[in-house]
DNA sequence: CGTCAATTTTTCATAATGTGGAATTTTATG
DNA sequence: CATAAAATTCCACATTATGAAAAATTGACG
């Protein structure tokens, strides 16, 4: 019943547990977790569970640690990642156009995409000063709803399927200043109108953020490209001549 | 019949199936891997890697590419992928090493792990002159017993596993000029007495390379520290002195 | 632009596979 | 050292995955 909602294709009940433990995993703080922590969590049985997390171990793609008594990603999830990274996909059709803007521009600039409810950097450059941004670093995620990155996606979802969203993360959004689900249905209002989203400075002070959608089939958005900036760098016009320079580099991009 | 060997922990054959797709889908070319491709490497039947398939593109394991009916690696690969290297683990615990090795030499180095039959790189350093490199960058691969790097590893693994592990590779040895399963038991020998895996040139031309064992459970090595360098910089007794260097900052690194 | 072959996708009866309660062993705690 | 908690193993059972075959889709060629 309260099973994840994910993808559901009948016929593979196994692997959809195993991607729930994969992504528990990943998605576990530096100390790892613990099968207790996952049964818990999952709400899957303890032997169950063990047996998956066993033979994920056993291919790599988890590891154990067996003085923590904890698991965290494996190899070759570091490995299938280089990979994934490397080859065709939408990090490699991007990467020319990160470097591109990059040298024009000096600032940091990153590449999103959406993940169940969460907005995830899939490829980042970093600018010429250190701005700290949401996501941190690659891999980093931030619930759907904050920050433009993530509006800029959301705002181009089908309404029930934002709707959806917003109610899922909403106590997630309640660690940032003045985040609230209205607040997101404003800023996704906001957005649409001007066609691209900005912040500046309400998540994090001084820092000022400006993204574009990247539609991949038709009229739905699952990936943005954007800017964080200092607020202090920022001139009249400034965001807008911004959102148009990724507008640009979105249009050269084959397929997006 | 030839169904993997890997972990086959009882009780989870859908996974272990799941694995070696994923891994035909990882180690097919750029050109992406089709069904048919997949079921006949694989063996499975075409319904069942189908369902497989779906549900792994349907957790962003794995995309499609609906133009030219293939899989490869997905946006979820990538995103695990970098914080698997991120999170702990040999790569974080080797970042400091890599990096101060750099700085102290200049060259190009780098961490190799075992994966099956093959030696992976998972991290490295690129050096001030490019060098060509057997695995080209993070995340690629030659079979066990091509290079240093792997040498290092294959020689210090349990004599019948080193066997297995040579005559199954035997006809991927082929590809590299004067390279046979006898010359590289007689690698392994060589290694041992030394201590630690060489090349001069021998593999691609005016190309050196050195490497270290790194022994994470007794005496059974599963990683490898190494250089890559221009034979032309070799001076008499450089080649031990870099063997030293990497003995000394494999000693420093926790657990290793 | 219609025909045929190759490949992909769906269906469904069958049995092999994964399941989870309970017993056992190992590890942590005081 | 005793006790609790967590991890691991076991196994009878039925839910789940399987694969043969049919249907649908795609692509190639005339």
């Amino acid at each position: 019943m309260p099973e994840a909602k994910h993808s559901s294709s009948t016929g593979a009940q196994l692997l959809d547990r195993a991607v729930i433990l994969l992504d528990l995993v990943a998605n576990g703080g530096v100390n790892g977790v613990t099968l207790k922590d996952l049964t818990a969590v999952s709400g899957l049985n303890t032997a169950t569970c063990h047996r998956i997390l066993n033979t994920l171990v056993g291919h790599k793609l988890l590891a154990r640690d067996d003085k923590k008594r904890c698991y965290r990603l494996g190899a070759r999830m570091a490995i299938y990642g280089a990979r994934a990274a490397r080859g065709p996909g939408i990090i490699s059709s991007y990467d020319a156009a990160l470097t591109r803007i990059r040298r024009r521009t000096g600032d940091t600039i990153h590449l999103m995409v959406r993940l169940n409810h969460d907005s995830v950097c899939l490829d980042r450059r970093d600018g010429e000063c250190v701005v700290p941004t949401l996501t941190g670093s690659i891999g980093g995620a931030v619930a759907l709803g904050v920050g433009p990155g993530s509006i800029a996606m959301l705002a181009y979802l089908d309404e029930d399927e934002q709707e959806f969203i917003i109610r899922a993360n909403a106590e997630r959004y309640a660690s940032y200043r003045d985040l609230n689900p209205d607040k997101v249905r404003k800023l996704i209002a906001d957005t649409r109108e001007r066609g691209y989203a900005i912040d500046v400075g309400e998540l994090i002070p001084g820092i000022a953020g400006v993204s574009v959608p990247i539609f991949t089939d038709g009229t739905k958005a699952s990936a943005s490209l954007g800017f964080t900036l200092l607020c202090a760098k920022l001139t009249p016009g400034a965001l807008h001549q911004y959102a148009l320079m990724l507008k640009e580099e979105i249009a050269l991009v084959p397929h997006g």
